[in-house]
DNA sequence: CACTTAATTGTTAGCGCTAACAAGACCTGA
DNA sequence: TCAGGTCTTGTTAGCGCTAACAATTAAGTG
């Protein structure tokens, strides 16, 4: 951990130098070759130690034409979502050897997620991910000429892009069947925008569960994921007479949802019951504490990474499809209907 | 946007071949050089567009010695504070023309920053930004040898860094004014983390306005962030009588806390008064909305990014210091005394 | 012990780009 | 007309590294 001699950073060169060997042996220390002698290798990593030297990873790359950099392109990481599926692939990453560069989008259309794409093949990422949780996002990778291996999360049936989501349908039945088997007639559904695969799903499971059971589906109301989507869509569900079990497509509504139930003096859940989807940290501390379906994005990262290291180093090639199982998690917002 | 002609991607002699020049005046083309001629510029762009031509920025970056990549170390991105930050972050970067690196630490201690900015370091980033909210992670970030120029957010006094945060003892001061002007007689506190630069910020905010008004502060109830926290908090203070006005550290503990007031049969705001701290998207749907500060983390992310870039293209390179306000968001969880 | 085979090291070339210098084309004005 | 300058372009070198091959030394084998 010596300090550098000059001011200017030791290069493979000096540490060769320093050691009394060539370069290229510097070169074989540090990528672990097979053939050098004991002795050599510790003379080596002495000098290397003592001068204080760190590879270039720039013309590392140049030569290998590898980058151990992967992108990742998102659709907004200030939600909880996002962020956490982010988080999940970085960590995964960077214990997998890789280094991670984000592209956060605002809008997830076409040309965004070619831009970005570009971008970071523009950057030399070996490989991205891309966090794909609107149709349109899907179908620009499903349509995209794309350059370097890619894994689309919650991308749908993307093209040829492999691919790793949550089991939406089987949250969205997870819910339902909830609120059914605590005897209530129906389920009323606050979805999510009807360009998101994920609210897709979830309108999908509720209504299979409904169907299932024979009971008619109400018109589902459309939020558009925030606390005041779910709200406005709580008001209306608070002054129709027949409501008694609500689905709410993600924590953040049914808090809204929460929230104009509270307003109208509706008791949640001795009138009526609402389940969310999410599982965010806040949801065990609402008024009352949610009943609701977790994603484990965290999971979700990691498996993404896998697949796409997979991929990189040499795997057959062949697209993946990972789907991750919801769980249900059951607290004070669902009652017995009496 | 022509197809590539081989499997090769095209490379700058290609370009060069094609246009019939040499590959120095494709580079000058690319670079903006003043002295290209006119016509000869256009040629080289029509190459460039007919081979579908990409430069390698690896390369580039070998030989200039900048990547054009900032590093960003930052405590759990899975939280709003750090994820907003980082997205305004990315966002500013991406528009000054510079690619993001990300690490995500779960613990801030020194040797994690210390890991975090070499493996950045490594990669040939040409600066980074360390959001720094722990007491640990600042002073880590002082006595670290700094190989690249670093700006931190939220870090305290920062040795020799640059620092970018919120003002939080203005912040602290704030909400506690507020609650005094609505006639409590004193404010109780739920502070974060003692750790934490933010907490200690918000402390001394409450205990000035305290002070400057001669009022007793009482000893304050420590939480970690977690509404769990806030709720355990929040049980404590429901058990005393002369409880009127509480301002806690963060919205997620002041879930917490309205949550235990609920359950304990206090109301809010009618016997007592609660300010919270960072706005979150939620807040607005609490049971009752949560009155709060609000931080501007997109602003703190941008200038971070301002500072850094200043430093990097060759400003005075002097340290410098900048502190963005917090905002007051009047809701319906604080009333006047009665 | 000479002769093959394997282990270890060194030498050379080149990844794709920009910087530095060199050289030719083109303009001035005297 | 030509010396002096400015524009425009080309040539050469090299960033720091790895790959491919060459050269050397050590180790087996009959």
């Amino acid at each position: 951990m010596g300090a550098t001699v000059g001011r200017r950073l030791p290069v493979m060169a000096d540490v060769a130098k320093e050691a009394g060997v060539s370069h290229q042996t510097v070169s074989r220390v540090l990528n672990d070759h097979p053939n050098v002698r004991s002795e050599t290798r510790t003379r080596v990593l002495e000098a290397i130690d003592k001068l204080g030297y760190r590879r270039n990873l720039v013309a590392r790359a140049l030569v290998t034409k590898r980058s151990r950099t992967l992108g990742v392109v998102s659709f907004d990481t200030t939600l909880y979502g996002p962020a956490s599926t982010v988080y999940g692939i970085e960590q995964a990453a960077r214990s997998a050897g890789y280094f991670v560069s984000i592209v956060s989008l605002k809008s997830m259309d076409k040309g965004g997620v070619r831009d970005a794409l570009d971008y970071l093949a523009d950057q030399g990422v070996d490989g991205a991910v891309v966090v794909a949780p609107q149709r349109s996002a899907a179908r620009a990778l499903a349509e995209l000429p794309l350059g370097i291996p890619t894994v689309a999360v919650e991308g749908g049936e993307a093209g040829d892009v492999s691919v790793v989501c949550v089991d939406q349908v089987a949250g969205g039945r997870l819910a339902t069947e909830h609120l059914l088997s605590l005897g209530h007639e129906t389920v009323w559904h606050v979805s999510g925008p009807s360009d998101w695969l994920e609210a897709e799903g979830r309108v999908a499971g509720w209504r299979a569960a409904l169907e299932h059971a024979g009971r008619e589906a109400p018109k589902p109301l459309a939020g558009d994921w925030s606390p005041r989507s779910g709200y406005e869509a709580g008001r209306s569900l608070a002054s129709m007479k027949n409501v008694t079990a609500v689905f709410v497509a993600n924590d953040q509504m049914a808090l809204g949802v929460l929230r104009a139930f509270t307003e109208q003096g509706v008791r949640v859940p001795d009138q009526v019951s609402v389940v969310g989807f999410d599982d965010i940290p806040e949801s065990a501390y609402f008024s009352p504490p949610l009943t609701t379906i977790r994603q484990d994005f965290d999971a979700v990262g990691r498996h993404s990474i896998e697949v796409l290291v997979r991929q990189l180093e040499g795997g057959p090639e062949e697209q993946e499809r990972l789907v991750v199982p919801p769980a249900f998690v059951p607290r004070a917002s669902t009652a017995r209907v009496r």
